[in-house]
RNA sequence: GCCUCAAUAGCUCAGUUGGUUAGAGCACAUGACUGUUAAUCAUGGGGUCCUAGGUUCAAGUCCUAGUUGAGGCGCCA
């Protein structure tokens, strides 16, 4: 009987004493004269299966040397051993060697480092760190659908080219199928884009929002989830120029009700990984982030907090700590104030109500004509993991806004629609998946918990 | 984009003031071992000291440039 690993843990009190059949990588072969132990791992479950293979198999001299990441397929009877380290493991009749894995085999049962495992992204998951980096994503991901599916909203795919650069979220990359070979031998001074693919300059997308702005005026409540492409020469841990985000839209609703949707979509997840992912928050918890798994306990129990730009900056003027850039009302907040507020508050915190000067311009502005609707959730750790805004509904404010911020209202008149026909109060936020994603695992490098990820210099496989 | 640091065996790393034949652990090979848990023990093989130039009687070590990586900051999310 072929079974998953999975299954034998979910079941093994069952299948005690019965024949079952495995397969699944070695991890480790520890041959003595007599027999020998090979750990299994299987990819359905994080932890391996303990294979016993005694000297009475035909080919046990073979079995022997069976090297590490060697593919095989064990048959054998599943026997309960209950005073050992593992609750179970397989007696052979029959080890098979399937794919054999030569001595060079770069992963080897013991500490590497993150940079050489990175320049070996298409072998780093058979790890146990990122086989729960990259199972724990995939979790991620589920929960977050799992959890707007149950809340009636409906998923929007939102285009990946765009023909707007007037989204206002950062670098662009290029998009065209003209030849720039052949134009720069020509030696052409303008790039005529209306020969182009699209007949016009087209971009990868920054932001599905202003898009999926436009579903939530016929859904209600809808998200897209898709990847997003930032063009910014940023080296740092916290940034990719391919990455993932969720952005939900909410009709109808405000800032609070966008704070407490963000608030019961992070617990949602968090909760989910807590329950579903329990080996690899313990496996985090004990090589990766300390407590990590009280951490999570105390943020899916506890409110987060709030509070405004302006108290965030007092607090922050108040603290005597010196920082390099000096925090003042109506400035951005640097990576240090943000750590220092995660700190302040020991958890999750909504800053809210910034100034409109260093925010978007679709952002509802306030009655104090000085601030906008806006929140960032800063979490300990990933920093931003949240950005969102009630959306300015009335449309002689946002044009007002557009020209303020020097946006171009001529591409954005489908946009200004939304507020000319049935408009109303409306908001979302947008989500970095892989920030999430480090939140729950602790790791703290966005180059890790991405599958391949793409980075300034970096474009490798 | 700015600043700082690093690159030595397949991996992790040591290498003194510039001085004989560049070391260790793990991995690998061979052997020992009747329940191992990243098993243990013995023996052995394994090096373009990132690249190019320079200083010197002599460079892994000092200097210059480059490449790649890491950390911090900025941009940004």
């Amino acid at each position: 009987m072929q079974i998953l690993v999975k299954k034998l843990y979910e079941e093994y009190q069952k299948l005690a004493g019965q024949v079952v059949t495995v397969s699944g990588w070695v991890r480790n072969n520890r041959a003595q004269k007599e027999f020998g132990f090979i750990d299994l791992n299987d990819g359905s479950f994080f932890e391996t299966i303990q294979v016993v293979y005694e000297s009475n198999l035909e080919l046990f001299k073979d079995i022997q040397k069976f090297r590490v990441g060697s593919s095989v397929e064990v048959t054998g009877v599943l026997t309960l051993t209950p005073e050992l380290k593992q609750p179970f493991e397989i007696k052979a009749s029959k080890v098979e060697l399937l794919g054999d894995s030569p001595e060079n085999y770069p992963i080897q049962p013991k500490r590497h480092s993150r940079e050489f495992l990175r320049e070996n992204a298409h072998l780093r998951m058979r790890t146990n760190l990122f086989n729960a980096v990259f199972r724990v994503r995939s979790l991620v991901s589920f929960a977050i659908h799992q959890f707007f599916n149950d809340n009636n909203f409906v998923y929007v795919h939102t285009p990946i080219i765009t023909g707007s650069d007037a989204e206002g979220a950062g670098q662009m990359f290029k998009v065209t199928t003209l030849d720039i070979d052949e134009i720069v031998k020509k030696g052409e001074k303008n790039i005529d884009y209306s020969k182009d693919f699209f007949g016009k300059a087209t971009n990868l997308t920054v932001s599905g929002q202003l898009q999926v702005e436009t579903y939530a005026m016929a859904f209600r409540n809808v998200y897209t989830f898709g990847p997003t492409f930032r063009a910014e020469n940023s080296n740092t841990q916290r940034h990719a120029s391919e990455f993932w985000m969720v952005e939900p839209e909410i009709a109808f609703a405000d800032l609070k009700d966008d704070m407490n949707l963000a608030e019961s979509m992070v617990k949602y997840v968090i909760r989910y990984i807590l329950e579903n992912a329990s080996n690899e928050v313990d496996f985090f918890d004990a090589f990766v982030e300390k407590g990590l798994r009280s951490k999570l306990e105390k943020v899916v129990s506890s409110k987060f907090k709030s509070v405004t730009h302006h108290d965030a900056i007092d607090i922050l003027i108040q603290s005597k700590e010196t920082f390099e850039n000096t925090p003042e009302h109506g400035e951005d907040l640097a990576t240090e104030h943000e750590k220092y507020l995660t700190k302040h508050f020991g958890g999750p915190v909504f800053v809210i109500d910034w100034p409109k000067e260093i925010k978007a311009f679709y952002m509802r502005l306030n009655d104090d004509q000085k601030t906008v609707a806006a929140m960032d959730l800063l979490v300990p750790g990933a920093g931003e993991l949240i950005g969102g805004s009630q959306r300015e509904e009335r449309l002689e404010m946002l044009e007002r806004r557009m020209e303020e911020m020097h946006v171009s209202k001529d591409e954005l008149e489908w946009y200004l629609d939304l507020r000319r026909y049935g408009g109303c109060k409306h908001a979302g936020f947008g989500l970095g998946l892989e920030r999430m994603v480090m939140y729950v695992t602790g790791v703290d490098n966005i180059r890790d918990v991405i599958p391949f990820p793409r980075t300034p210099k970096n474009c490798e496989f």
